[in-house]
DNA sequence: TGATTTTCTTAAACCAGCTTAATTTTTATT
DNA sequence: AATAAAAATTAAGCTGGTTTAAGAAAATCA
């Protein structure tokens, strides 16, 4: 059951009686979605969150020339969407599309105000999620700014190597800020 | 009063009482700062959270070359750390500086997990603050990997013009990820 | 299994942005 | 007001990484 990874996820944050975290998942939807489908389209108005039971996802821009530019990964227990769009609900900046076939629990704006209501308790969860989150920008833009994109490769890889293998190079890429022409040049060696 | 800048900040997203407001004031450490001040070593553990009154600060690294990089700045009503490492209580990767002379409340790691507890309420303003700040590194990301430098700089100084007044070009330019001649040279046109 | 599409590789020409180094301007200190 | 220190400018030469274009390999599908 793809509820029990989001309800075992919480669970490790806060307590929850056994009926509170049934009641907590009543407010998702689950939804499976084939490879390359689109969860969220730019430009329309984000109105979700979405949490990767299983699969992984990717949110990203097209740029001037029409490429696809990777923003963020998300992969199991990893939550994803345009996250200042949402608190505002404007029009996204970016797109949510699956990599490979995901299951998926999503929460509309008005549902995660009423969870958070009723359950205050997830605000403590969402807001170690976000500091997590955030210092991990944080860190991410320091190696942006300090690593050459040879460096950003072999140390996104030593991180994480399951990553490397699981999305296309040309995906990759993009997350890293490189050409898949220069990747490949750099594989090489 | 510089409390009265976090309260009223704190008041603009969750609803406290005169008394309780007072009270969650006393959890802070308020102090003034000379510029050039470090309020946060790296390598040493990250145990604070700053909040800017007055002034501003600066969060940083030094590279290969021992020239310091900003990752992120902090004006009045901004939180500013390394959050991962103050998360799990580990050495920072960064240091907090003030630009200018600042009145800063901080807020150490035990005290802002005994604030928490006693007024849940917090939880939710820090998760707002988080969701913004976690939602505008996503769009920092999306800038970066979308614009050239110099496209990086005017679209700055749009958003931020008080900024480019208020902090050294250096410091600007170390944060925008391009050398202060290079800055120096966009600014001619 | 073969045909089509998607992804990855190779290589050469090119350029945005860096490095270096010297000079000028601004700011801070006495 | 004079001196010292910090910050900003200018310009030439250079390089890490891109662009373009074509071919090879791998994945998908009938």
């Amino acid at each position: 059951m793809s509820e029990q990874i989001l309800t075992e996820h919480i669970s490790s944050y806060v307590n929850f009686s056994k009926e509170e975290l049934s009641e907590i998942a009543r407010f998702f939807n689950i939804q499976s979605y084939r490879k390359k489908e689109k969860l969220l389209h730019a430009e329309k108005r984000c109105d979700t969150i979405f949490f990767v039971a299983k699969g992984c996802l990717q949110l990203y821009f097209i740029d001037d020339l029409g490429n696809p530019k990777t923003t963020q990964f998300a992969m199991e227990t990893w939550w994803l969407t345009d996250f200042l769009a949402f608190q505002n609900q404007r029009p996204s900046n970016f797109y949510v599309e699956t990599l490979e076939k995901s299951t998926v629990l999503s929460i509309s704006f008005s549902k995660y105000q009423e969870l958070l209501e009723k359950f205050p308790k997830m605000e403590k969860y969402y807001r170690a999620i976000l500091e997590t989150a955030y210092g991990a920008a944080l860190m991410r833009i320091k190696y942006i700014h300090s690593l050459s994109k040879e460096e950003m490769f072999f140390s996104f890889r030593n991180s994480f190597p399951e990553f490397v293998q699981r999305v296309p190079q040309y995906v990759l890429a993009s997350f890293l800020g490189l050409t898949p022409e220069y990747l490949s040049e750099i594989k090489k060696k």
